[in-house]
RNA sequence: GGGGUCGUGGUGUAGCCUGGUUUAACACAUCUCCCUGUCACGGAGAAGACCGCGGGUUCAAAUCCCGUCGACCCCG
């Protein structure tokens, strides 16, 4: 399922190729979010075109609405939407943390209401395998339990523990509802173990071991970019990810920006997926090859430059910042696509050009030309990450 | 020609009757900042009106009185 096709001689990165029912996936890859199957405001065809290989959905959001059922008669996911290629589904343990008013774990699962119609749902392991099975999905995630950054020890001891009891019955659940080798299809569905222990190095190693112990076909850290400081997050991420198998896929859980992702991707890191290039193209904000650009600024109010003069994409083709600024404050549904067409466009350019970099054994170098600081604090200031890549 | 209603930041309004607790309030828009397994959501902060204009009464006027200009309505 996993191949691993070149490890950098200087950090943990390495390229590989992932296979799935819908097809292959190069990595290090990011997946564009389409929680509510769409990615927001964008097309197949053009998420295609920005060179999109997977993208990512939610068993929370589906499940809620229209339904897990109501997918599958239509098809499935995949026919649904109209997306071609590889799928990977969330469980929702991240969303019932987050999204759900009223909430109740307990071992057997968790009791929550909902935060479109406040109907309550009981999540199992096995209920989520189900919903996934529905969509049709090609890389399931177990139920896990995400606690907050402020979260105590006890608790994160305990959603660690948690984590890994429905991990076990998610694994067995799903042996007996996908059978290895399942006639014609390209490659199996594949299951990935999600990875808990909060702040606490202690807990992530145990919940490391316990959970790289079960028949997984990859690994995920999850419980990060709970709002903990950026650092400790990194330090996080660098201390579990050499305990997770090397020859299987890594996924870092909704990271990040683009120099969190350049720095997870030297700590091994295989694959990525983040709200920020859609929800922050809906925004204004333009991830550039001279930092981050927010078009709200006065600043763009007649700036006739694209938004990035050094991409290829189609906004950057044919309109000025001017004009998508002026979109934008006008809630226009074009600025909205097009700042977010541009912005998945970045992200997918930068994971082709970390591919590259592996590739040709310089990705220790590329990090240090593209990998400066780029956030909100730093968008003007000539950070610069998505410089074109001189080969 | 007669009568009436209204005129308060960019926009829409509140306050006026019962003058002082008004540094003139609110919403939207504007300008900064924030958002990482989604949020066209939401949060934090800032700037912006000498209350149409002129005069009067009063210790004190957006508020009461007179005039004037403008908008709208009714009657001729």
């Amino acid at each position: 399922m996993f191949q691993i096709i070149k490890q950098d001689n200087s950090t943990s990165a390495r390229t590989g190729r992932l296979t799935t029912p819908h097809g292959v996936i190069d990595t290090p890859a990011f997946m564009p979010v389409g929680t509510e199957a769409a990615v927001k405001t964008l097309t197949p065809s053009e998420l295609k075109e920005c060179g999109a290989q997977v993208i990512l959905s939610n068993t929370y959001h589906l499940a809620v609405k229209p339904g897990e059922k109501f997918i599958e008669e239509l098809g499935g996911l995949h026919r649904f939407m109209s997306w071609e290629g590889p799928i990977l589904t969330d469980s929702g343990g991240y969303q019932v943390f987050s999204l759900a008013p009223l909430r109740k774990v307990e071992d057997a699962g968790v009791l929550f209401q909902s935060h479109i119609d406040g109907k309550t749902h009981f999540f199992t392991p096995e209920r989520v395998i189900d919903i996934q099975k529905a969509l049709g999905s090609d890389i399931l995630m177990p139920l896990d339990e995400c606690p907050g950054y402020n979260a105590g020890e006890k608790e994160i001891e305990k959603s660690v523990e948690r984590t890994t009891a429905w991990a076990k019955r998610s694994v067995d659940y799903f042996r007996r509802n996908f059978d290895v080798g399942e006639g014609l299809k390209p490659a199996p569905t594949l299951h990935f173990g999600i990875i808990q222990g909060g702040m606490s190095q202690e807990l992530r190693e145990r919940s490391a071991v316990e959970i790289t112990s079960l028949p997984f076909d990859g690994f995920a850290i999850g419980g990060l970019s709970v709002g903990e400081p950026k650092e400790l997050g990194y330090e996080i991420a660098a201390f579990t990810a050499p305990k997770l198998p090397i020859n299987q896929p890594r996924y870092l859980m909704g990271i990040g920006t683009p120099e969190d992702i350049l720095e997870a991707v030297s700590q091994g890191i295989d694959l990525f997926d983040c709200v920020l290039p859609t929800r922050y193209g809906r925004y204004g904000y333009a991830f550039t090859s001279g930092g981050m650009i927010s078009l709200r600024d006065a600043r763009y109010a007649k700036d006739t430059l694209p938004l990035d003069p050094e991409c290829h994409c189609g906004a950057c083709q044919s309109f000025s910042r001017a004009y998508l600024r002026f979109l934008i404050k006008g809630r226009e549904i074009l600025g909205l696509r097009m700042v977010s067409f541009h912005n998945v466009y970045f992200y997918m350019r930068l994971m082709s050009d970390v591919r590259e970099a592996i590739a040709k054994g310089i990705f220790g170098e590329f990090r240090k030309r593209r990998g400066r600081p780029m956030c909100l604090s730093n968008h003007g200031k000539g950070a610069r990450i998505g410089a074109s890549l001189p080969v």
